[in-house]
RNA sequence: GCCCAGAUAGCUCAGUCGGUAGAGCAGAGGACUGAAAAUCCUCGUGUCGGCAGUUCGAUUCUGUCUCUGGGCA
Protein backbone atom coordinates (compact mmCIF):
# COMPACT_ATOMS: atom_id res chain seq x y z
CA UNK A 1 0.00 0.00 0.00
CA UNK A 2 1.25 3.32 -0.98
CA UNK A 3 2.03 5.70 2.11
CA UNK A 4 0.29 8.97 2.04
CA UNK A 5 1.79 11.77 1.21
CA UNK A 6 2.59 15.02 3.93
CA UNK A 7 4.41 18.13 3.27
CA UNK A 8 6.42 19.91 5.81
CA UNK A 9 7.33 23.38 5.59
CA UNK A 10 9.28 23.99 8.39
CA UNK A 11 11.66 27.00 9.81
CA UNK A 12 12.64 29.57 12.20
CA UNK A 13 10.53 31.86 13.55
CA UNK A 14 9.95 34.63 10.56
CA UNK A 15 11.35 32.75 7.96
CA UNK A 16 8.31 33.28 5.70
CA UNK A 17 6.50 29.78 6.25
CA UNK A 18 3.21 30.77 6.26
CA UNK A 19 3.44 32.52 3.02
CA UNK A 20 5.33 29.34 1.60
CA UNK A 21 2.84 27.31 2.95
CA UNK A 22 -0.41 29.03 1.32
CA UNK A 23 1.20 29.09 -2.26
CA UNK A 24 1.97 25.50 -1.73
CA UNK A 25 -1.35 24.85 -0.97
CA UNK A 26 -2.84 26.52 -3.39
CA UNK A 27 -0.89 25.01 -6.04
CA UNK A 28 -1.22 21.42 -4.65
CA UNK A 29 -5.15 21.97 -3.86
CA UNK A 30 -4.07 21.46 -0.32
CA UNK A 31 -5.01 22.56 3.02
CA UNK A 32 -2.32 23.59 6.00
CA UNK A 33 -2.21 22.11 8.99
CA UNK A 34 -0.45 24.60 11.83
CA UNK A 35 2.53 22.85 13.66
CA UNK A 36 2.40 26.33 16.27
CA UNK A 37 2.39 25.46 19.82
CA UNK A 38 0.85 29.03 20.64
CA UNK A 39 -1.40 29.66 17.56
CA UNK A 40 -3.73 27.28 19.09
CA UNK A 41 -4.68 29.25 21.55
CA UNK A 42 -7.82 31.37 21.00
CA UNK A 43 -7.49 35.61 21.86
CA UNK A 44 -3.14 35.32 20.81
CA UNK A 45 -3.10 36.72 17.90
CA UNK A 46 -0.76 39.66 17.52
CA UNK A 47 2.35 37.73 19.17
CA UNK A 48 2.01 34.63 17.45
CA UNK A 49 1.60 36.23 14.16
CA UNK A 50 -0.94 34.31 12.71
CA UNK A 51 -2.22 34.18 9.62
CA UNK A 52 -5.20 36.21 8.69
CA UNK A 53 -8.37 35.81 6.74
CA UNK A 54 -7.22 37.29 4.14
CA UNK A 55 -3.75 35.71 3.71
CA UNK A 56 -5.29 32.29 4.06
CA UNK A 57 -6.92 33.61 0.60
CA UNK A 58 -9.19 30.62 0.67
CA UNK A 59 -7.01 27.81 1.54
CA UNK A 60 -7.85 26.00 4.80
CA UNK A 61 -5.86 26.16 8.04
CA UNK A 62 -6.59 23.56 10.77
CA UNK A 63 -4.78 23.94 14.16
CA UNK A 64 -5.38 27.48 14.85
CA UNK A 65 -7.72 28.82 17.33
CA UNK A 66 -8.51 25.28 18.68
CA UNK A 67 -7.81 25.89 22.77
CA UNK A 68 -8.61 28.55 25.29
CA UNK A 69 -5.66 30.52 26.45
CA UNK A 70 -6.38 28.46 29.80
CA UNK A 71 -6.61 25.01 27.99
CA UNK A 72 -3.01 23.84 27.92
CA UNK A 73 -1.87 22.24 25.21
CA UNK A 74 0.49 19.48 24.88
CA UNK A 75 1.91 17.16 22.39
CA UNK A 76 -0.57 14.26 22.78
CA UNK A 77 -3.27 16.92 22.72
CA UNK A 78 -2.27 18.04 19.58
CA UNK A 79 -1.62 15.11 18.03
CA UNK A 80 -4.06 13.85 18.27
CA UNK A 81 -5.99 17.00 16.79
CA UNK A 82 -3.65 16.55 14.09
CA UNK A 83 -4.80 13.09 13.03
CA UNK A 84 -8.39 13.98 12.90
CA UNK A 85 -7.79 16.69 10.49
CA UNK A 86 -5.28 14.38 8.42
CA UNK A 87 -8.02 11.97 7.94
CA UNK A 88 -10.15 14.29 6.97
CA UNK A 89 -7.96 15.65 4.44
CA UNK A 90 -7.27 12.88 2.81
CA UNK A 91 -11.06 11.24 2.28
CA UNK A 92 -10.72 14.72 0.56
CA UNK A 93 -8.62 13.98 -1.55
CA UNK A 94 -6.27 16.58 -0.62
CA UNK A 95 -2.93 16.89 0.63
CA UNK A 96 -1.86 18.12 4.04
CA UNK A 97 1.03 20.59 4.60
CA UNK A 98 2.17 20.50 7.80
CA UNK A 99 3.47 24.19 8.42
CA UNK A 100 5.16 25.41 11.40
CA UNK A 101 8.22 25.82 13.71
CA UNK A 102 7.24 23.51 16.55
CA UNK A 103 9.92 20.62 15.32
CA UNK A 104 8.68 18.54 18.79
CA UNK A 105 5.46 18.59 17.43
CA UNK A 106 5.78 18.27 13.84
CA UNK A 107 8.08 15.31 14.81
CA UNK A 108 5.09 13.76 16.59
CA UNK A 109 3.30 13.53 13.50
CA UNK A 110 5.86 12.90 11.37
CA UNK A 111 7.01 9.58 13.08
CA UNK A 112 3.81 8.86 14.26
CA UNK A 113 5.18 8.99 18.32
CA UNK A 114 2.73 6.77 20.62
CA UNK A 115 1.59 8.79 23.50
CA UNK A 116 -0.86 6.39 25.04
CA UNK A 117 -3.87 7.39 26.48
CA UNK A 118 -3.54 7.42 30.10
CA UNK A 119 -2.99 9.49 33.05
CA UNK A 120 -5.68 11.16 34.83
CA UNK A 121 -3.88 10.97 37.79
CA UNK A 122 -2.57 14.20 38.10
CA UNK A 123 -1.75 14.16 41.78
CA UNK A 124 1.90 12.07 41.54
CA UNK A 125 3.23 14.54 38.98
CA UNK A 126 1.67 17.33 41.69
CA UNK A 127 3.58 16.13 43.99
CA UNK A 128 7.06 15.76 42.83
CA UNK A 129 6.69 19.51 41.37
CA UNK A 130 6.02 20.30 45.11
CA UNK A 131 9.43 18.70 45.82
CA UNK A 132 11.20 20.25 43.14
CA UNK A 133 9.64 23.82 44.16
CA UNK A 134 10.99 23.18 48.14
CA UNK A 135 14.65 22.48 46.57
CA UNK A 136 14.59 18.86 46.22
CA UNK A 137 15.49 18.60 43.16
CA UNK A 138 18.83 16.62 43.49
CA UNK A 139 16.42 13.95 45.49
CA UNK A 140 14.48 13.36 42.58
CA UNK A 141 17.44 12.92 40.34
CA UNK A 142 18.51 10.27 43.07
CA UNK A 143 14.93 8.83 42.59
CA UNK A 144 15.34 8.34 38.62
CA UNK A 145 18.95 6.98 39.24
CA UNK A 146 17.26 4.37 41.13
CA UNK A 147 14.15 3.37 38.89
CA UNK A 148 15.66 4.31 35.60
CA UNK A 149 19.43 4.35 35.46
CA UNK A 150 19.20 4.96 31.72
CA UNK A 151 17.30 7.89 31.34
CA UNK A 152 19.49 9.27 34.64
CA UNK A 153 22.00 9.33 32.23
CA UNK A 154 20.54 10.77 29.55
CA UNK A 155 18.94 13.60 31.64
CA UNK A 156 20.56 16.19 33.25
CA UNK A 157 20.07 16.79 36.68
CA UNK A 158 19.33 20.18 36.35
CA UNK A 159 16.44 19.85 33.85
CA UNK A 160 14.01 19.28 36.55
CA UNK A 161 10.99 18.91 33.87
CA UNK A 162 12.38 15.93 32.07
CA UNK A 163 13.71 14.38 35.65
CA UNK A 164 9.67 14.51 37.08
CA UNK A 165 8.17 13.78 33.54
CA UNK A 166 10.39 10.19 33.43
CA UNK A 167 9.50 9.18 36.76
CA UNK A 168 5.78 10.05 36.50
CA UNK A 169 6.15 8.02 33.20
CA UNK A 170 7.80 5.04 35.28
CA UNK A 171 4.56 5.49 38.06
CA UNK A 172 1.89 5.73 35.66
CA UNK A 173 3.16 2.86 33.07
CA UNK A 174 5.88 0.75 35.37
CA UNK A 175 7.95 1.33 32.10
CA UNK A 176 11.19 3.30 31.33
CA UNK A 177 10.53 6.33 29.71
CA UNK A 178 14.12 5.53 28.57
CA UNK A 179 13.09 2.26 26.93
CA UNK A 180 9.90 4.03 25.35
CA UNK A 181 12.40 6.66 23.77
CA UNK A 182 14.47 4.43 22.10
CA UNK A 183 12.01 2.20 20.71
CA UNK A 184 10.28 5.60 19.58
CA UNK A 185 13.36 6.61 18.11
CA UNK A 186 13.67 4.20 15.76
CA UNK A 187 10.16 4.63 14.31
CA UNK A 188 10.02 5.18 9.95
CA UNK A 189 7.29 7.53 9.02
CA UNK A 190 4.34 5.49 8.32
CA UNK A 191 4.05 8.89 5.67
CA UNK A 192 5.92 9.89 2.25
CA UNK A 193 7.06 12.79 3.49
CA UNK A 194 8.91 15.69 1.80
CA UNK A 195 10.38 17.91 4.66
CA UNK A 196 11.31 21.39 4.41
CA UNK A 197 13.13 23.87 6.29
CA UNK A 198 13.02 27.68 5.16
CA UNK A 199 16.69 29.24 6.13
CA UNK A 200 18.50 32.40 5.43
CA UNK A 201 21.49 34.38 6.53
CA UNK A 202 21.54 34.74 10.81
CA UNK A 203 22.04 38.31 10.17
CA UNK A 204 19.54 38.63 8.30
CA UNK A 205 16.69 36.50 10.12
CA UNK A 206 17.51 38.55 13.05
CA UNK A 207 16.82 41.72 11.22
CA UNK A 208 13.70 40.57 9.94
CA UNK A 209 12.92 39.15 13.99
CA UNK A 210 13.49 42.99 15.07
CA UNK A 211 11.49 44.11 12.82
CA UNK A 212 8.39 41.93 13.32
CA UNK A 213 8.61 42.93 16.99
CA UNK A 214 8.06 46.14 15.99
CA UNK A 215 5.30 45.78 13.74
CA UNK A 216 3.75 44.25 16.65
CA UNK A 217 4.21 46.46 18.71
CA UNK A 218 2.62 48.80 16.14
CA UNK A 219 0.15 46.55 15.67
CA UNK A 220 -1.31 46.30 19.23
CA UNK A 221 0.55 43.91 21.11
CA UNK A 222 0.45 45.33 24.41
CA UNK A 223 -3.31 45.91 24.39
CA UNK A 224 -3.46 41.99 23.60
CA UNK A 225 -1.65 41.03 26.28
CA UNK A 226 -3.67 43.29 28.70
CA UNK A 227 -6.85 42.57 27.07
CA UNK A 228 -5.98 38.68 27.93
CA UNK A 229 -5.12 39.32 31.58
CA UNK A 230 -7.88 41.50 31.37
CA UNK A 231 -9.99 38.43 30.43
CA UNK A 232 -8.49 36.64 34.00
CA UNK A 233 -5.79 34.61 31.83
CA UNK A 234 -3.11 33.91 34.50
CA UNK A 235 0.39 34.58 33.57
CA UNK A 236 1.00 30.94 34.95
CA UNK A 237 -0.65 29.27 32.01
CA UNK A 238 1.34 27.95 29.57
CA UNK A 239 -0.30 30.28 26.80
CA UNK A 240 1.61 32.95 28.73
CA UNK A 241 4.88 31.99 28.48
CA UNK A 242 4.93 32.33 24.79
CA UNK A 243 7.44 34.82 23.62
CA UNK A 244 5.56 38.51 23.48
CA UNK A 245 3.48 37.60 26.03
CA UNK A 246 5.42 36.76 29.40
CA UNK A 247 8.03 39.46 28.56
CA UNK A 248 5.63 42.38 28.93
CA UNK A 249 4.52 41.08 32.76
CA UNK A 250 7.39 42.77 34.41
CA UNK A 251 6.77 46.05 32.48
CA UNK A 252 2.84 45.44 33.64
CA UNK A 253 4.28 45.15 37.10
CA UNK A 254 5.73 48.89 36.56
CA UNK A 255 9.18 46.87 36.84
CA UNK A 256 10.80 48.17 33.92
CA UNK A 257 10.50 50.01 30.53
CA UNK A 258 8.13 49.45 28.01
CA UNK A 259 11.69 49.32 25.50
CA UNK A 260 13.43 47.09 28.01
CA UNK A 261 10.50 44.50 27.58
CA UNK A 262 10.40 44.88 23.52
CA UNK A 263 14.35 44.54 23.17
CA UNK A 264 14.07 41.47 25.81
CA UNK A 265 11.24 40.15 23.67
CA UNK A 266 13.45 40.45 20.44
CA UNK A 267 15.85 39.00 22.11
CA UNK A 268 14.17 36.02 23.77
CA UNK A 269 12.72 35.51 19.77
CA UNK A 270 16.47 35.18 18.14
CA UNK A 271 17.62 32.83 20.64
CA UNK A 272 14.30 30.92 20.35
CA UNK A 273 15.26 30.82 16.67
CA UNK A 274 18.41 29.34 17.52
CA UNK A 275 16.91 26.78 18.93
CA UNK A 276 14.30 25.76 16.26
CA UNK A 277 17.30 25.85 13.99
CA UNK A 278 18.95 23.37 16.11
CA UNK A 279 16.23 21.04 16.10
CA UNK A 280 15.87 21.26 12.52
CA UNK A 281 19.71 20.18 12.14
CA UNK A 282 18.96 16.73 13.13
CA UNK A 283 16.14 15.89 10.99
CA UNK A 284 17.84 13.66 8.66
CA UNK A 285 15.19 13.97 5.81
CA UNK A 286 14.73 17.78 6.11
CA UNK A 287 15.92 19.53 3.04
CA UNK A 288 17.43 23.21 3.63
CA UNK A 289 16.30 25.88 0.72
CA UNK A 290 18.13 28.90 1.69
CA UNK A 291 15.37 31.33 0.62
CA UNK A 292 17.87 33.93 -0.02
CA UNK A 293 19.10 32.51 -2.62
CA UNK A 294 15.09 32.82 -4.63
CA UNK A 295 15.33 36.31 -3.30
CA UNK A 296 12.47 36.12 -0.78
CA UNK A 297 10.66 35.74 -3.59
CA UNK A 298 7.60 33.55 -2.53
CA UNK A 299 6.91 32.59 -6.33
CA UNK A 300 10.47 31.42 -7.22
CA UNK A 301 10.27 29.10 -3.77
CA UNK A 302 7.27 27.68 -3.96
CA UNK A 303 8.60 26.65 -7.68
CA UNK A 304 11.83 25.06 -6.57
CA UNK A 305 9.75 23.54 -3.22
CA UNK A 306 7.17 22.06 -6.31
CA UNK A 307 10.10 20.87 -8.63
CA UNK A 308 11.71 19.33 -5.83
CA UNK A 309 8.50 17.37 -4.86
CA UNK A 310 7.65 16.30 -8.36
CA UNK A 311 11.14 14.47 -8.57
CA UNK A 312 10.55 12.89 -5.28
CA UNK A 313 6.97 10.82 -6.39
CA UNK A 314 5.13 11.14 -3.10
CA UNK A 315 2.16 12.20 -4.51
C1' G B 1 44.30 77.11 21.17
C1' C B 2 44.93 75.51 26.40
C1' C B 3 43.66 72.14 30.61
C1' C B 4 41.66 67.47 32.33
C1' A B 5 39.80 62.43 31.57
C1' G B 6 39.51 58.39 28.44
C1' A B 7 41.11 54.87 24.19
C1' U B 8 41.42 46.99 26.36
C1' A B 9 36.23 41.45 23.27
C1' G B 10 30.49 43.20 18.98
C1' C B 11 28.82 46.67 23.53
C1' U B 12 29.67 48.53 28.78
C1' C B 13 33.79 48.24 31.57
C1' A B 14 37.59 45.80 35.11
C1' G B 15 42.75 44.60 35.35
C1' U B 16 47.97 43.79 34.92
C1' C B 17 53.08 47.11 41.72
C1' G B 18 56.31 45.42 33.74
C1' G B 19 56.08 38.52 32.30
C1' U B 20 50.84 39.38 25.76
C1' A B 21 44.43 39.72 29.84
C1' G B 22 38.60 38.92 32.37
C1' A B 23 33.48 40.08 33.99
C1' G B 24 28.47 41.27 32.58
C1' C B 25 25.59 41.75 28.32
C1' A B 26 25.29 40.51 23.16
C1' G B 27 26.76 36.07 20.45
C1' A B 28 27.93 30.66 19.03
C1' G B 29 27.16 25.24 19.50
C1' G B 30 24.31 21.26 21.60
C1' A B 31 20.27 18.31 24.08
C1' C B 32 15.10 17.45 23.80
C1' U B 33 9.73 11.77 22.64
C1' G B 34 2.92 14.11 27.18
C1' A B 35 4.89 22.24 29.60
C1' A B 36 8.65 22.51 23.66
C1' A B 37 7.60 30.09 21.99
C1' A B 38 8.98 25.51 27.58
C1' U B 39 13.25 23.38 30.01
C1' C B 40 18.40 22.34 30.28
C1' C B 41 23.96 21.90 29.08
C1' U B 42 28.65 23.80 26.98
C1' C B 43 31.85 27.80 24.84
C1' G B 44 34.91 31.68 23.41
C1' U B 45 35.28 35.91 21.17
C1' G B 46 41.48 40.49 21.56
C1' U B 47 47.44 43.65 16.81
C1' C B 48 45.06 45.94 25.12
C1' G B 49 44.51 53.41 19.59
C1' G B 50 49.42 54.51 16.27
C1' C B 51 54.69 55.41 16.45
C1' A B 52 59.10 55.85 19.21
C1' G B 53 61.96 55.40 23.97
C1' U B 54 63.51 52.77 28.64
C1' U B 55 63.84 47.37 29.56
C1' C B 56 65.92 40.67 28.88
C1' G B 57 60.68 41.70 28.18
C1' A B 58 55.76 47.02 27.48
C1' U B 59 48.86 46.43 27.08
C1' U B 60 51.10 48.23 31.81
C1' C B 61 56.36 53.22 32.64
C1' U B 62 57.98 57.79 29.53
C1' G B 63 57.50 60.90 25.17
C1' U B 64 54.73 62.04 21.01
C1' C B 65 50.74 61.76 17.53
C1' U B 66 45.55 60.60 16.45
C1' C B 67 40.62 60.16 18.06
C1' U B 68 36.47 60.71 21.75
C1' G B 69 34.19 63.07 26.00
C1' G B 70 34.23 67.29 29.52
C1' G B 71 36.01 72.10 30.99
C1' C B 72 38.41 77.00 30.00
C1' A B 73 38.83 80.55 26.31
Amino acid sequence: MKKKPLIIVAGPTASGKTSVSIALAKALGGEVISADSMQVYKGMTVGTAKVTKEEMDGVVHHMIDVLEPDEACSIAKFQGMVKEALASIYSRGKVPILAGGTGFYIQSIVNDVDFEENEEDKSYRQALEARALAGEGQGLYELLQSVDPNAAVAIHPNNIKRVIRALEYHHLTGECISLHNERESNKTSPYATAFYVLQMDRDILYERINRRVDQMMADGLLEEVKALLKQGYDRTLVSMQGLGYKEFMPYIDGCTSLDAAVELLKRDTRRFAKRQLTWFRRESQAKWVDVGQYDYNVVRIVDFILKDIESSKIL
